[in-house]
DNA sequence: TCTGGCATGTAACCGGTTACATGATTAC
DNA sequence: GTAATCATGTAACCGGTTACATGCCAGA
């Protein structure tokens, strides 16, 4: 019944590598990007919780190109959380959308709205496979799952936009109908 | 950028129709069940505050073969406030998914995870048609769309999720591919 | 009498949104 | 000089989650 939260999120990719809230961040809004949120006002105050009660370390890593960072490291404490959060039951999928919900509202053609969504998507789908294309290679098995999911999803949503157009023209146009 | 309220949900629903909290709930859960989320701890509290500012008014509906309740009517005020949010920009479609987040982790395959998936998205697209087919006739042209996307989109994942396990089958059983 | 549907609520808690703020370094 | 990327943060606010609490009425 509870809802993932940034925690379990953060800690569950500190599992697999050190990182710094920078790249967390990268990670979160890039690669996971289709299936979890995460801003700096939610990554960082969460790392220095997350350090404060014990679930990880970080260390200071000086730079002379750029500036420095500060790199996590997950610790027993935390994995054993992480282990509790895998072993915790599986909180529903949630999707939110605020264009069906105006779509849902409309009694007339929504012909501009769904033109913004395929818009929308179209960028979104982009991104995802820019984002990970490039690491393709190294993917585990359930990263590539995941991310075949997502395209997958995208497509699909750009598809049955993509139809809605096409009966909404043939709709107007009967003439096209021969 | 600011993401969808509960405040513009049940606005919105009021739009179209008076109803009591209760109905409110039912619509959000069931009906846009597919892109929305409410519960009675978020519609009840929204309406009192709705009510003591303006947006909509209350009247008490006596029954006698059903405890009383509560119809809310928006008024100026509130059609107003659907009209700005109408007018603001769309915020971006959300997906949060526990689901892809733990096969993201696994590096090994995650059979269980889908199939357990597969269920969980069976039981809610038959929901989904439920809840909905018994009301398809009444259905505006949005509504009609929103419902069919929604459709759409649990038949998509769990056509990926049964081909996952398919080719998962194959590749632990060579010896089929004749 | 008890389950299930109808119906309305409360309250603590907290997690995250939103927006703002700062600064180093590189490349143009 | 300034835009872009890298990098880390803060703080107010509030909205919603979670869980609990209550009660009517019908039918089995």
């Amino acid at each position: 019944m509870t809802m993932l939260k940034g925690k379990d999120i953060i800690l569950s990719l500190l599992y697999k590598d050190a990182l710094t809230g920078y790249e967390i961040m990268e990670r979160i809004q890039n690669r996971l990007g289709y299936f979890v949120e995460g801003s700096t006002g939610m990554i960082y105050p969460a790392l220095k919780k997350l350090e404060k009660e014990g679930f990880i370390t970080s260390e200071e890593i000086i730079q002379h190109d750029k500036p420095n960072k500060k790199r996590y490291t997950i610790c027993e404490n935390g994995r054993t959380s992480v282990q509790d959060y895998i072993e915790s039951p599986i909180s529903q999928d949630k999707f939110i959308s605020d264009f069906l919900l105006r779509a849902y509202l409309e009694t007339n053609p929504i012909k501009e709205l769904v033109t913004h969504e395929i818009d929308q998507i179209t960028k979104r789908l982009a991104k995802l496979i820019a984002d990970n294309e490039a690491v393709i290679a190294d993917m585990a098995a359930g990263q590539l799952f995941a991310y075949e999911f997502g395209k997958n999803m995208y497509q699909t949503q750009l598809n049955f936009l993509h139809r809605y157009l096409e009966t909404e023209i043939r709709r107007s146009n009967p003439q096209d109908n021969l």
